[in-house]
DNA sequence: GTAGGGTTAG
């Protein structure tokens, strides 16, 4: 384009910005700007929330209020797209003093908030449980004459569910199509996984039929969450009959799905089933990730095949699946439950090299198993920046 | 007519 002679707007830039701010390579970001400032071209707003946003994922607190600090220094008074993505970021970190100072920062200014502020906001004051000020926010956002739309009300559906509160979000959901906000399957999952967290299989699954006869089909996350939600009661047929009827009706299980079952199976004690279903996996066209790897080697360790759980680590490895630090910690307990302590180790010191946090259920297990008399033996076998958790005995 | 924001499963 440049070589043609034509010359990019703000607009050139900005898309090319967003683009290097959706691989979050800041360094390239800030050439671009300071490209784009050298041919005489200055950043707007658009270009000043690409920046805002990308720092914000990051939360990078600190650069993301020097850059709305800047931009104001410059001469561009933040619009409500700007304080919007403060206020998501503030938010999502529990910052709620912050974010609404902020808000009321905006509302100064002679700015009118939208649903894109309102959003986050009411989904920090869920997060840190302070339900008043949801309901005040709520009304004042309705005072204002402003809509709750799906994403507004999927957020806080959802917020209700994980907290307990499947009612008040089966309320939601019906004060939702009662404005005229049509639900999507997304919401229905939201709310047959509220209904599963408290137990309520029977209301899930009547759920699920419900969205069908209003023509709404059913995804991979319906069905996996309604397995989930089955097995975790133990009722491991019925979570396979939901499996059946999702191979029935051709939707994809993905390997979410996969781990799902393969968890469920093995807490069942189900073990062979749970190696078919691991072995079946690449026939789908998907590949294990980490959880489908800690999975089956914790199940390996407990049955004792040491070796073997050992080779699936490396060729985990191998293919390009990275441990992480659940699943390091989730080994380590699992070998140590097992006795054998110099393999256990032996993760740790990846534990270690990795720089990954050391789980408390980790550390108490090693306190509480060293307290049976045998602290010295396992000095021997362990690394020693572990034996300090042998001393403590069990307190 | 070109660009930025808020949300589900292990």
């Amino acid at each position: 384009m440049v070589s043609l002679g034509q010359k990019p707007t703000v607009t050139t830039y900005s898309i090319l910005l967003h683009g290097y701010a959706m691989e979050q390579s800041f360094h390239e970001m800030h050439c671009l700007i300071d490209l784009m400032v050298g041919n005489g071209i200055a950043p707007n707003h658009f270009v000043y929330n690409i920046l805002i946003s990308a720092y914000a994922q990051e939360e990078t607190v600190g650069e993301v209020m020097h850059i709305f600090t800047k931009m104001r220094q410059e001469g561009l008074n933040p619009d409500v797209a700007n304080y919007g993505a403060v206020i998501n970021l503030l938010s999502s970190i529990g910052r709620m003093d912050d974010a609404m100072s902020q808000y009321n920062q905006m509302i100064t200014e002679g700015l009118l908030p939208g649903i894109i502020v309102f959003t986050p906001l009411i989904s920090g004051f869920c997060s840190c449980g302070k339900w008043e000020k949801v309901d005040e926010l709520f009304s004042e956002m309705l005072d204002r004459g402003i809509c709750p739309d799906t994403v507004f009300f999927n957020t806080v559906m959802d917020h209700l569910c994980k907290n307990g509160r499947v009612i008040e979000a089966q309320d939601l959901f019906d004060l939702m199509v009662h404005m005229g906000v049509k639900p999507f399957v997304r919401d229905y999952n939201t709310l047959i996984h509220g209904y599963c967290l408290v137990g309520k299989m029977d209301e899930g699954r009547k759920l699920l039929d419900n969205m069908c006869s209003i023509g709404l089909k059913p995804d991979d996350f319906t069905y996996s969450i309604l397995i989930d939600g089955y097995s975790m009661k133990g009722r491991i047929g019925d979570a396979l009959i939901v499996v059946r009827e999702m191979l029935d009706r051709k939707v994809k299980p993905s390997i979410i799905t996969f781990n799902i079952m393969i968890g469920a199976l093995l807490k069942g004690g189900r073990k062979e089933e749970a190696k078919d279903l691991f072995d079946g996996i690449w026939a789908k066209g998907l590949v294990p990730d980490v959880v489908t790897y800690r999975l089956m080697i914790q199940k390996l360790i407990e049955e004792g095949s040491l070796q073997d759980s050992d080779d699936l680590f490396l060729s985990m490895e191998k293919n390009g699946c990275v441990a992480d630090s659940r699943m390091l910690n989730a080994i380590v307990r699992s070998l140590l439950q097992k006795g054998d302590v110099p393999r256990a180790g032996t993760y740790l010191s990846k534990i270690d090299e990795r720089r990954f946090t050391f789980e408390a259920s980790t550390a108490s297990l090693l306190t509480s198993l060293a307290s049976g008399g045998k602290g010295q033996e396992y000095k021997e076998l362990l690394p020693e920046e572990y034996h300090s958790f042998l001393e403590q005995g069990t307190g």
